[in-house]
DNA sequence: TCCCAGGGTAGTC
DNA sequence: GACTACCATGGG
């Protein structure tokens, strides 16, 4: 077992866990439980400072980008010419774009299209105790994300079973794609973010928006601006934008942010939803 | 009852 | 290329 601490006024643990990115996380006695891939961890923040309970500091040091200097993406929104950027960066100051498990965030987030985040994390979690290994970490049991390898052995009953919807043909179709080598998640990094989302798109169950997601939170590629139905309010509401095709408002919103778009995405996509969740408090 | 949710596919033109 | 019906499920 390892134990460190990171400081940084950029990092907001509940910030960061909250903000969409990640599916499989819960909290304990004032801190979190976190799982990623066949790994888990506890977090807890007091103050600037987070503490990391783990078996495997390289990774999870990676994991919560902590190599990378916030403080300049930051700074970059919060000089943005647009009021709702100015605001959202400020209230997510402290959210990291975790670098998470390619099959997970692939699989994740086919679960997420046309769905909504409570039953997503809910699907995730029944498929994590239904196929994934039994594991012990710090006196918690959990169930590790299930290998391609695993999925693959399932039919599309067996994931209708577990509430996917119609999206259970994705499942075994992308499952079996993976497990046979057809298609190799591995192989994809030193794709340009065009030919990866180009290679990522030709699977089944996968369009542009999860394409987005999972070249930004899978492969961390910053210049993805994933476009759902809140971007698409905000673009809207808060952006006074007039374009209605999705492709076309992801590539303006990259053209406004750059490398940084996948950053500001998060910023926006939390700032947005929180405002939700209050009104409706 | 209709509308919405971190949308995508297949068919049509 | 753009447009559209349809796709499961659960919450509001």
């Amino acid at each position: 077992m390892e134990t460190f601490e990171y400081k940084s006024e950029y990092f907001n643990l509940k910030d960061t866990l909250d903000c969409g990115q990640i599916f499989r996380y819960k909290s304990i006695n004032g801190g979190f439980l976190i799982f990623s891939g066949d790994f888990a961890c506890k977090a807890y923040q007091s103050g600037d400072t987070v503490k990391i309970i783990c078996e495997n500091k390289a990774y999870f040091e990676n994991f919560f980008d902590l190599k990378r200097n916030y403080r300049e993406i930051n700074d970059f929104a919060l000089l943005s010419k647009y009021e709702i950027v100015k605001k959202s960066s400020t209230l997510g100051k402290g959210i990291r774009i975790l670098n998470q498990n390619k099959e997970e965030m692939l699989f994740s987030f086919i679960i997420s299209q046309n769905n909504m985040i409570p039953r997503i994390k809910a699907i995730i979690e029944r498929t994590c105790i239904a196929l994934g290994e039994k594991k012990v970490f710090d006196g918690e049991e959990y169930y590790a994300f299930p290998s391609a390898k695993v999925l693959a052995t399932c039919d599309e009953q067996f994931f209708k079973d577990l509430g996917y919807g119609y999206r259970a043909k994705f499942m075994v179709e992308v499952s079996r794609q993976i497990a046979s080598n057809k298609f190799n998640l591995r192989c994809l990094d030193d794709l340009s973010t065009k030919d990866l989302k180009k290679q990522l798109v030709s699977l089944k169950g996968v369009g542009e928006k999860v394409a987005d997601c999972v070249a930004l939170f899978g492969f961390h590629r910053a210049d993805s601006f994933p476009v759902d139905t809140w971007i698409e309010k905000i673009y809207k509401e808060d952006f006074n934008g007039k374009l209605t095709d999705k492709k076309k408002i992801t590539d303006w919103f990259l053209g406004e942010f750059k490398e940084f778009s996948g950053y500001v995405q998060q910023y926006l996509f939390y700032y947005k939803r929180s405002l939700e969740k209050y009104e409706k408090d």
